[in-house]
DNA sequence: ATCAACGAGATTGTTGACAAGATGTTTCGA
DNA sequence: TCGAAACATCTTGTCAACAATCTCGTTGAT
């Protein structure tokens, strides 16, 4: 490990890096990220760190102002309701694709997810249902084969990192989704598209419910001038 | 013009250029675009070059693959569909959200659209169609507010450019289209967004109609090794 | 005490040269 | 005549230094 990650290699390490420090909270919204610093940090070269940057920019995960540098993008309540209501139509679209052309396994794997849902809800395992949760977002768009769905919610997920952090923290939050992600499941697994979509807008509906009531609560970080 | 564009001026200059190239048919898939070449004829330097050929990459308008170059990525008519009906659901949502949300200028305009579109296919004017057929999608998404999904869909056009191409020049496309676009102007003007929404639906879903029957037509060209 | 101009330090942008790898061609052997 | 190895050329990747610009603390005047 004492090597120098350099070039490509170190672009790709540099970005996730910096996903990650997102995801736990080390960086926050308005944040500056001087290139130098990353690179030793890293112990990377600049040219790498900046690559890394402009990756980031792109997924609108950072902002990059010409001669001033990056920051960490500040999303605000309202946004994150658009990024969700968009993410709602296109997974109403790959729910209901995945209900027609899911694979046997595909259903058989997402059945499973169903009983392991309960399981971890009744036992108080919130990692594990957290875990679910994401896979089973993640086998309805691979069973949709809808291949550009994929790569925009991809894109979208970015920028919400922060919510998700401050949604899943709720409480009661598992017992409230889980009959949600249910009917999704039944749904695809009996290859009835409408219903699917039907059960994805509802659960996304209320997410974006819980998103509002969250505005109060945790203001947006303000993103300094 | 004899100044030569330096950094990030010429970054979007150059991108720019390529995607005026793609558009006008200069550059077809499976083209190699080779880093010096582009800049001494765009008369920038190749960093600037590299950054522009990035940021195309990263709007899927060309691929990069490590150590051999840029190309211009090749769009399947398989894919082409995807992308549409992705189109379709994001143009749904703001659709639905314009009838809502437009301010009385704009309802005023768009009604101007649908007079204008009336007359143009009346007269055979194929370009002026094609301009405010541009200028109604925008016109809905921007009157949506829904800022997010304005980019997915910047976006999700970027590969497009060439079935943009292929489909407007089909015998008989505008009149056929025209009764859907005012389709949409109705609902939206009338604020009656479910209709709105289902009229959106309608119009993507022939568009997919006709790519999926242009497939035979034009085959895709044949990605070179 | 407040404000504006100044300047030192910090930070990003740009360039040109060099290194590493891929492509295509020529030559040699079967 | 065909195929494979060696070579020359072309192309991209990387780096380090330099230049341009911005930030922020200091100074001085009102």
């Amino acid at each position: 490990m004492t090597d120098k990650l350099t070039g490509a290699a170190g672009r790709e390490y540099v970005a996730e890096a910096i996903r990650h420090a997102l995801r736990s909270g080390d960086l926050v919204p308005g944040q500056r990220l001087v290139e130098n610093d990353l690179a030793e940090s890293y112990g990377t070269t600049r040219g790498a760190v900046r690559e890394a940057l402009q990756d980031l920019a792109a997924e609108e995960i950072l902002e990059i102002v010409p001669r001033r540098g990056a920051r960490v993008r500040a999303v605000s309540v309202e946004e994150a309701v658009q990024i969700t209501e968009c993410r709602s139509v296109l997974e109403q679209l790959c729910a209901r694709k995945a209900a027609v052309r899911a694979t046997p396994e595909q259903r058989a794997e997402l059945g499973r997810i169903g009983a392991d849902m309960r399981r971890a809800v009744a036992d108080g395992a919130w990692d594990t249902y957290s875990g679910l949760n994401q896979r089973l977002h993640e086998l309805v768009i691979e069973a949709s084969g809808q291949e550009v769905a994929r790569r925009q919610l991809g894109r979208l997920n970015g920028p919400m990192v922060r919510f998700q952090f401050r949604l899943a923290l709720r409480p009661g939050r598992p017992s409230q989704s889980l009959p949600q992600h249910l009917a999704i499941i039944e749904a695809v697994v009996g290859g009835d598209a409408p219903a699917a979509a039907r059960a994805a807008e509802a659960h996304l509906d209320d997410v974006i419910e819980q998103l509002r009531s969250s505005a109060a609560a945790v203001p947006a970080p303000a993103p300094r001038a």
